[in-house]
DNA sequence: TGGCCGATATGCT
DNA sequence: GCATATCGGCCAA
């Protein structure tokens, strides 16, 4: 199965969230599904523009790993994206395929449904190194295209107080792993 | 089962 | 000094 290069990020930031939707991402050992993200350009609530010191690698690049924190104690991973305009993809939540041990060990819960349903439990069930900042996304983790495409729900993105207008959150339709259900219907 | 609230630190004004 | 792309525990129902 083809790894993702370049070019998969290079394109419209709505678009690289919705294709993550269904890849598989793998690092030492442990391995995921991702079931959730959320797309974030020029908007008010990009850090593109709350951010903007920090979050430069956004107009800058495509395909690396961006890793911030927040509320002090939590990470949350992106992939940066579109190579014309500033962008990136927040990894909400993955379904878990392989690592489980590991993961259950790191998060400390029993119920599995609580290993990877979130940007900052997806971070710590994976341990994401913070040495992975602004590397390559595909130089950090695998990750490989599903077979099929699966089908996608939208609505507005999680946590966030400006631009809550836009539905850029997307995720699997019908999947446990997510880590709210989404508002209404199909999208 | 769902809502509320505190923890805790970083980036930017 | 303040807001924040969160999480989990606690409490009421």
């Amino acid at each position: 199965m083809a790894t993702l290069g370049p070019r998969f990020f290079a394109r419209n930031t709505l678009e690289v969230a919705r294709d993550l939707l269904g890849c598989r991402l793998e690092l030492g050992g442990c391995a995921g599904v991702i079931v959730e993200t959320e797309a974030y350009r020029d908007d008010a609530a990009s850090h593109w523009v709350t951010r903007p010191n920090t979050a430069r690698i956004m107009g800058e690049s495509h395909g690396l790993v961006y890793i911030y924190s927040i509320y002090g104690m939590h990470r949350c991973l992106n992939f940066t994206s579109d190579a014309e305009r500033p962008g990136a993809v927040l990894l909400r939540a993955l379904e878990p395929v392989s690592g489980l041990d590991l993961m259950r060990e790191r998060r400390g819960v029993k119920d599995d449904r609580a290993l990877l349903s979130g940007p900052g439990k997806l971070v710590q069930a994976l341990a994401v190194p913070d040495d992975a900042q602004a590397q390559p996304v595909t130089e950090v983790f695998r990750l490989e295209r599903p077979r099929r495409r699966p089908s996608i729900v939208t609505g507005p993105r999680i946590g966030i107080s400006k631009a809550t207008e836009l539905p850029w959150r997307f995720g699997i339709a019908g999947s446990r792993w997510l880590s709210r259900p989404f508002p209404k219907t199909t999208g």
